[in-house]
DNA sequence: GTATATGCAAAGGGTTTGCACGGTT
DNA sequence: AACCGTGCAAACCCTTTGCATATAC
């Protein structure tokens, strides 16, 4: 568990819940996680927590910084602890699977965003899109395939 | 319009509708829009036209090469016309403006995507999201008004 | 003439909200 | 005791789908 995390809420004025300490839990369990999927390791421990409590407290965590998300392609976001190092979602457009990597990659990409246009960013929040190398080389191989 | 566009369609097996040309316009006009927003600028000219037609054509659109689409934020995503040079969005978080920088910018950062993951990507698929010069400007301000 | 595209309405995910009750402070 | 947080159900936005009709080929 992430240290303080109890202070930092209480600090924001939030109050201490068992649904709280649940969620965020939950999140650190799973390392990435959408609203539901979080409901569901939630509710392996304590059944009758509902869904829009899900949402609404991690919204609150996000608030006070224990938690962030980001968008992994059309459907809902996936949170994360922001204990975990920061890193980037590479999502295949193919096969749909995802992967990371530290954030550092893309840091002189965002030192220039900075310099050139005075844009500070959470490179993380978002995900890149495009294909992986298996499913390059995959079609590679049945392009030549057809070749033959 | 884009030349040859009727081609394109017809080449991928698709038929030539005027609610076809009507959604490319669209696109065009507007540089960036959501289904919605297409589907009001396309009734300026044929009330008739259904959301979901707009939705279907701008697939069969995205298919033939002739639009794009990326994701803005947590709403509804927004399309442009594959003639304009390729750029990347820029989402401030506090005052929700996008600005778009051209893709080039990233390009170091793709080709080490590419080089040590192997991973090709369509950056400009994804929005950026951050804090633009404006309000990083005023929060400063701000923050050295209540010092003294 | 035949297959594809469209309009309409209904259903589907994901998310937010109003309200009464229960729990934290 | 006061107020914040929760569960529940309904509403919401965005998108997709089934079906009958219309239209491009």
């Amino acid at each position: 568990m992430i240290v303080d995390w109890d202070r930092r809420l209480r600090e924001h004025g939030f109050r201490i819940t068992p649904q709280r300490q649940l969620v965020l839990e939950a999140v650190e369990r799973l390392r990435h996680g959408t609203p539901e999927e979080i409901l569901v390791e939630v509710q392996r421990t304590a059944s009758g927590v509902n869904l829009s409590t899900v949402y609404r407290t991690l919204e609150v965590l996000e608030d006070v910084g224990l938690v962030t998300h980001a968008h992994i392609g059309h459907g809902a976001p996936t949170y994360h602890a922001v204990d975990e190092h920061m890193h980037i979602h590479l999502v295949c457009d193919l096969c749909s699977k995802v992967s990371s990597v530290p954030a550092e990659v893309a840091s002189d990409f965002v030192a220039s965003l900075k310099a050139g246009h005075g844009f500070v960013t959470d490179i993380s929040h978002v995900s890149i899109h495009g294909w992986c190398v298996e499913c390059i080389e995959a079609s590679r191989a049945d392009a030549e395939a057809n070749i033959q």
